[in-house]
Parts: structure tokens; sequence; C-alpha cells
DNA sequence: GCCAACGTTGGC
DNA sequence: GCCAACGTTGGC
């Protein structure tokens, strides 16, 4: 069991979204270092979805992954937005997972305060000029934004 | 909307 | 294989 963090542009795709479909193909991943995390993804593992290009950019709830990856079919789709003419059905280059809706935090736990928190300390995700759209996440990570979130929606 | 930081591309 | 130019990401 592994966790990750997928980042979004809640105007392309939100967890609303998500949560609207159920379960969703996570396509569009254009960058080697966060398509070669795709491949390692097994079905089951955790995920928080992060809202970036937002007044307040963060986590905003968690999903689930749904499928191991497969090939992303909008690479070979020319009226694609993530058309990749260097791709071909015999060898794609870029991989997709499904991801399933599983949580919508009642506060968001905001790029902000994860730059508090000990634990993300070392994580790429609070780095300055970080564009990893796909990156692991500790289980102390998880467990710790798991609990916050859970505690802001006590309160 | 701005722009720093980054990944990718392509000429040489 | 270098590296400048370019396109994109993402916080602010």
């Amino acid at each position: 069991m592994a966790y990750w963090l997928m980042k979004t542009e809640p105007e392309a795709f939100s967890l609303e979204d998500l949560q609207a479909r159920g379960q969703e193909p996570w396509d569009g991943i254009r960058n080697y270092q966060a398509r070669n995390f795709i491949r390692s993804m097994a079905v089951g593992d955790g995920v928080f979805i992060y809202h970036s290009r937002v007044a307040v950019p963060g986590i905003v709830g968690a999903a689930t992954v749904a499928s191991t990856a497969r090939p992303d079919p909008t690479q070979f789709d020319p009226q694609s937005h993530y058309y990749d003419p260097g791709s071909s059905l015999e060898k794609p280059r870029w991989d997709l997972v499904d991801v399933a809706y599983r949580c919508s935090f009642a506060q968001c736990i905001s790029l902000e305060s994860l730059r508090h928190m000990p634990e993300f300390a070392e994580s790429p995700l609070v780095r300055k000029g970080n564009r990893l759209s796909i990156l692991p996440i500790t289980e102390s990570q998880w467990q710790h934004v798991l609990q916050l979130a859970e505690h802001t929606e006590a309160s």
C-alpha cells in the first residue's frame, strides 16, 4: 500500500467533478517523473487530491487508485489537447490510472499549513518552483493530514 | 495576470 | 552532448 498526491486545477477537473462521476481516468500526465510514479501505483493506493492555481491551494480530499497503469488514450487523439505526435499505439509514452472518489475534507489543508508541518519539511510539495503533478506521500504524511482533516470536520 | 522556476526541444 | 530558447506550471 502506497500513498500519492495528485494535483489538479479545479477549473480543468476538480474533486467535485470526481465526486460527481465516482471514478475517472486521470489522463493528461505528460511528465516522465510523474508517469513513472503512475506506473508504480497499485489498486487500493491512497491519493490526496490537491487543487492548484486557486486562491488557497491545498489538499481538498482523498481518492483511491482504482486500476493499474494503462496507456492514456488522449495521447493518440489529434483532437485532444493532450495529443502527442511522438507517441504511437505500438510504443505509447504516457500512462494513466483510474481514480475513485473517497472523500472531501470539510476544510482544505492548505499549502500554507503544510509548510508548517515537520512531516512535509522534506517534501517537494513545499519546495519553491516544484512542478511535479504527482508525488509520493509517506505514511506519516498521510496519517497526519487525515487526522487534521477529521479534526476540522468535528469542530 | 505576472513571472520565477522548471522540463523539454532542437540547433549546433 | 551542450545549452539557449521555448512552453508550461503554479504560487502569489
